[in-house]
DNA sequence: CTGAAAGCGCTAACAA
DNA sequence: TTGTTAGCGCTTTCAG
């Protein structure tokens, strides 16, 4: 017998539970898998030792013998303007602790695009976004891995996929603000290498198209989503000529500084100018006029994308693609008047 | 000879590889880990052969064989005055980025403090801050599990830690108040839970009684780190009975919040009022007065955090207790004018 | 209801 | 240099 690790071995394993219990391993596997073909006082037996030693299971070799992982895997595209947001904190949280209450493992990747993720050992994949990492994607397919992605819709590829439906969102906030009277409206994007940017950037060309007002892309200030952004969007957007009467923002972070920067110059919200944002942000509650805004339902889309991700991990069920588009609902407040 | 899965085994392992490569496993497990005992022929082989197969080494397997984990996991309390911060998600990118540099997996844990963690599998566990689960610090420690903590002072445990001087840091920026003649400094604190608040809060008395100032309990406002609680102290703090002159705040998003309220209160900033924040947050930078405050190193003790973790998961180098107090510096902009 | 034993995929000691 | 082989700690089959 070869001893491979040097003194004696500090990690009480299975045996040691078995051996204080006086049954076998396979006893004490059962009651740990909370089998139901245990004697009672077996289990008690087991339970006690258990107790005593402090024994943990190791999940390597769980998962080694059962060939199955709890190890969720979230991928999120290492990319500033996605990360400096409230969106991403709330990804994050809404996975966390959905996770947590599933029993299953969040593994955080924070990725650069281009690299592979050898991610062998997860058992299962969400993509947060996507911006230049679809190859990590395939790679997972092709791995069998299963995968959701979030906050992109894919349509070109079997995978299930969660997203907000941004078009509608974007067009209904711009709806809204033509149904107060306004005509000049102006659009401060996000960063439009994401999807849900440029899908806003849609429905709002969408929602001035219905009404016959004519698109001008002076009107259009893209940013990427950073509040010193939207500040120069904001400072070009007062002090143009024909300056609009309303604005829709693709973030609420970035419609306060909007909201900020346009009474620093002296302009009323929404007495000159009405505003409207994304997000639904609690932020917006606070200044002295509150945020009219979009509702994306940001942790619901979280928590979804567990509970999908668990199906398809879930080997006794048959995997099914789903395509979910989530609604947004417009959340009216203070900060727009009719004209 | 049993087949314990049903049907072929889709995974194609290390002995896939050798067949092909017409070696033993042990060389293809060599050239896994770059061991320079192989002949070159034999290297190119497998490395070809790896290729062909697509071939990605189970980690459990040599986790488990090991007895080696290079699983970092960081806990952070589920706290809501935590988690909604510039400083959760700086911590978060900064511990991941330098994850991913290492070649760490990255198990986030959000937890609730009495709940044990059950992290047997980490190889080590980075603890952000410290709100009522000291329980789960000393549940690792006891099964030996490497640790450090950070944003948290720990002066009673054997563990290492890395902390910003929140004292000195808040005590600099109220002497700064102080030597441009301010006498009545409010305070608006943060969630005095967190040990980085409470210091502050120390910080600010030294400051001031360093001084000969009276410490005024009326211009404390205790808040939880939110943006709503720091409107509502400067609601109370504009319009109070002799108005201090200056307010420290302990975190710039709070501090941002301060001074908008404030000018819409129709107070000057910092004509009426000079306003110290904390964090050096980006975007006290983008308002129309850039935020004077207090940078501390978020990022580096993010990094170090990992840095000093990898040392201790090193088991060829002895395990080594550090205390670590990182610096702050005092960042003047605009906010603040003599009296 | 229980336990012996095979095997999950890999590493490392040892011998060749 | 290389290969043989004994584990790592657990689950699962199969025979009692």
């Amino acid at each position: 017998m070869v001893r491979i690790r040097k003194g004696p071995s500090k990690t009480i394993s299975i045996k040691d539970v078995a051996r204080l219990a006086g049954v076998s391993i396979t006893t004490v596997s059962r009651v740990i898998n909370k089998a139901t073909t245990v004697k009672e006082h077996h289990r008690l037996k087991v339970q006690e030792a258990v107790k005593q030693l402090k024994f943990q299971p190791s999940v390597f070799a769980q998962r080694l013998a059962t060939g199955r992982s709890n190890v969720v895997t979230l991928v999120i595209p290492r990319y500033e303007g996605i990360f400096y947001s409230f969106y991403a904190l709330e990804l994050i949280r809404g996975i966390g602790t959905l996770c947590a209450v599933s029993k299953l493992d969040l593994l955080l990747r924070l990725t650069e695009g281009g690299t592979p993720l050898a991610a062998r050992g997860a058992g299962g994949i969400i993509f947060a976004d996507f911006v230049g990492n679809r190859s990590q994607l395939n790679e997972a397919l092709e791995q069998n891995i299963p995968c959701v992605v979030i906050n992109h819709y894919v349509d070109d590829l079997p995978v299930t996929c969660i997203a907000i439906d941004n078009l509608s969102g974007a067009q209904a906030a711009v709806e809204y603000l033509v149904s107060l009277g306004h005509r000049c409206i102006a659009h401060v994007t996000g960063d439009i290498v994401t999807q849900a940017a440029s899908q806003r950037l849609q429905g709002y060309r969408r929602g001035l198209e219905k009404h016959k007002i004519r698109v001008d892309d002076r009107y259009i200030f893209k940013t990427d989503y950073s509040r010193g952004q939207a500040r120069a969007a904001a400072e070009k957007l007062c002090t143009m000529e024909n300056p609009p009467t309303a604005v829709f923002v693709a973030s609420d972070a970035m419609a306060l500084e909007v909201m900020t920067t346009a009474k620093e110059l002296g302009k009323s919200v929404p007495g000159d100018i009405s505003i409207v944002g994304f997000d639904d942000n609690p932020s917006g509650l606070y200044g002295s006029v509150a945020l009219t805004t979009v509702r994306q339902p940001l942790v619901k889309m979280a928590q979804d994308s567990v509970k999908e991700l668990s199906l398809l991990m879930d080997r006794e069920k048959k995997p099914q693609v789903k395509k979910i588009l989530l609604p947004t609902e417009l959340v009216i407040r203070e900060s727009c008047r009719p004209l």
